[in-house]
DNA sequence: TATTGTTATACTCTATAACTATA
DNA sequence: TATAGTTATAGAGTATAACAATA
């Protein structure tokens, strides 16, 4: 360990330790999962953000996105012209136009998001104990946020 | 909190709140960060791996973004054209370039590391007996990896 | 007038394949 | 022959600015 870590605050160690997981470990494990399923990063996440039950409009998903709306024009193409989206009108604002999945995007979707929610390994490897500790600290810094 | 993260194994719903933590409040933060100092993704992430002291070869830094070696080239020679990165022949294969950051390579990672080291609220606002606890599981988790 | 989504444009990232220099 | 890095190419993401339709 660092004189640096030591003398940081435990949440910012802590950050920093998440940050060594997230950009070892988790950022090649999703560029991997993108490419097995031939979508794009920002395609990916966009079919984490739809549904097929609750459509959000066009704006939504460049917030979610954090990229200026002109992008999610062609991202959303491309997923429409595979039959994995589709816009729908909104019934109050004739100009907005409503995402929502196909079934064939839930599908997709769902997988996808079965791959992502798999544990990695140093997480999975931890004694359960800690496992229980890390899930109720984790769940009680998002709740909050 | 839902039926399913109830049925989960403790490192899965941990891995699913980090995932939240991950994209809703460090992607958005990572993307501001990168327009504020005027870089573009992949050129921060190869800043964070390069040093003036250790240069490494261009292999490595492919390597590190999960990308094919050839996209380096150009990552590199938008850096290089600003005066952050400089590449340096390897005395041992003349097929190798090294890469280094410059002095002002070195400051604008020092900034960025920095910044991106602030833990975001979430963490920053646990009680500090949670916060300790937290960096002491991820210790335990990243220094098996 | 303001807003939503699209189009036009220029730049960057990306993988693949072909190439050069070196091993 | 094989490998490191580059170049060429085509497709995708990105911000900005301008536009049409609608509010």
């Amino acid at each position: 360990m660092s004189t640096a870590a030591r003398t940081q605050s435990p949440a910012a160690e802590a950050w920093s330790l998440l940050q060594t997981l997230m950009f070892d470990v988790q950022r090649p494990r999703f560029i991997t999962l993108c490419s097995e399923f031939d979508v794009t990063p920002p395609q990916l996440m966009t079919l984490r953000r739809l549904d097929a039950d609750t459509p959000v409009p066009t704006s939504e998903v460049a917030r979610w996105l954090t990229c200026d709306a002109s992008n999610v024009t062609g991202i959303v193409d491309r997923l429409e012209a595979r039959g994995l989206v589709e816009r729908r009108p909104d019934p109050g604002d004739r100009r907005v136009k409503m995402l929502a999945l196909t079934d064939e995007g839930v599908a997709l979707r769902d997988e996808i998001v079965r791959r992502l929610a798999m544990p990695p390994e140093p997480l999975a490897a931890l004694p359960r104990a800690d496992q229980r500790a890390l899930r109720d600290i984790l769940r009680l810094a998002v709740d909050r946020g």
